[in-house]
Order: structure tokens, then C-alpha cells, then sequence
DNA sequence: GCCAACGTTGGC
DNA sequence: GCCAACGTTGGC
């Protein structure tokens, strides 16, 4: 069992998103970087669990919990030369870029901010606070827990 | 909207 | 393979 944090620009792809969708699964599709590409494609596992994350707000925060359903499998939009994560460098034989399907389980009672979580010393190792830019980070079950607690909620 | 951080690209 | 230029991310 893996901890992830997944991040997310709500304008783009939100956790309610997500939670419109009741007994369907989200593919997580478009991430172009190499290091979240290879944790989408070796590392995340069936039942891994994810703290959905707001990023480019207003008020950046951990907003609710999802649930890994499908692993690493090729993301056909890159192949789509159309769509706005085209990437002419991709083929069938050599897909390059991964996603993985999500499934929605519930809000955090309370959210995390950033803030709190820059406030937490328990929580200064997390790569959100020196690598911001990750889009797909692990996280360990301390922290896993950690920010449950805060979140106001336990394992789900 | 600004800008620092940083990942990627491409010339050499 | 180095590194400057460039583009993107994301907090503020």
C-alpha cells in the first residue's frame, strides 16, 4: 500500500469534479513530467491511496481522499494531435507518457491548506514544501495520517 | 499578474 | 555532455 498526493488546478480538473461522476472512475491523464510519469508507471498500484490536492488557488490545499483503481497504462492523449496534451513524440509502440484511473472517497471534513501544512514540522520533509512542482508525489503513512488527523477525518 | 524555481530543449 | 535559453508551474 502506497500514500500519494495528486495535484489538481480546479479550474482545469477539480475534486468535485471527481465526485459528479458516483460509481465511475476517473482517468488521470496529462501529466508531462518525466519523474511523476515514472511514479504513474512503475510505482502506483491498485488500492494505493490519494490526497487529492488544489494547487494554483487562491488558497492551495488537500481537499479530499481518492482511491487508485486501475495502474499505469498508456495516456492516449498524447497521441491526439488535437488535444492540448499532444505530444508529437509519442506513438502506440512508444507510448511515453502513463495515467492511472482514480475513484472518488471523500472529502476531508476540514481542508488542508498549504498553509497548515508549512505551519506542521512533521510535515517539512513533504516534497510539496521544497519540490512544489511535482505533480505526483509520495507520501509517507506518518504523513498520510498526519494530515488526515488534521483534515478531521481517519482511514477511510 | 509577477516572478522564482526548475525541468526541458537544443546548439555547440 | 555541458549549459544557456526557454517554457511552465504554482505560490503569493
Amino acid at each position: 500500500m502506497n500514500y500519494w498526493l495528486f495535484k489538481t488546478e480546479p479550474g482545469c480538473f477539480s475534486f468535485d469534479d471527481l465526485k459528479a461522476r458516483p460509481g465511475m472512475t476517473e482517468a488521470w491523464d496529462g501529466v508531462r513530467n518525466f519523474q511523476a510519469r515514472n511514479f504513474l508507471r512503475d510505482t502506483v498500484k491498485v488500492g494505493d491511496r490519494v490526497l487529492f490536492y488544489h494547487s494554483n488557488i487562491a488558497e492551495p490545499a488537500v481537499v479530499g481522499l481518492a482511491e487508485i483503481v486501475r495502474p499505469g497504462y498508456p495516456d492516449t492523449t498524447a497521441l491526439n494531435p488535437n488535444g492540448e496534451h499532444f505530444d508529437p513524440k509519442a506513438s502506440v509502440d512508444k507510448p511515453i507518457w502513463y495515467m492511472v484511473d482514480v475513484r472518488y472517497v471523500k472529502p476531508l471534513p476540514k481542508i488542508v491548506t498549504l498553509e497548515r501544512i508549512k505551519q506542521n514540522p512533521l510535515l517539512a520533509d513533504m516534497p510539496l514544501i521544497k519540490r512544489s512542482r511535482l505533480s505526483i508525489q509520495p507520501v509517507t503513512e506518518d504523513e498520510w495520517q498526519i494530515i488526515l488527523a488534521m483534515g478531521g477525518t481517519k482511514i477511510p
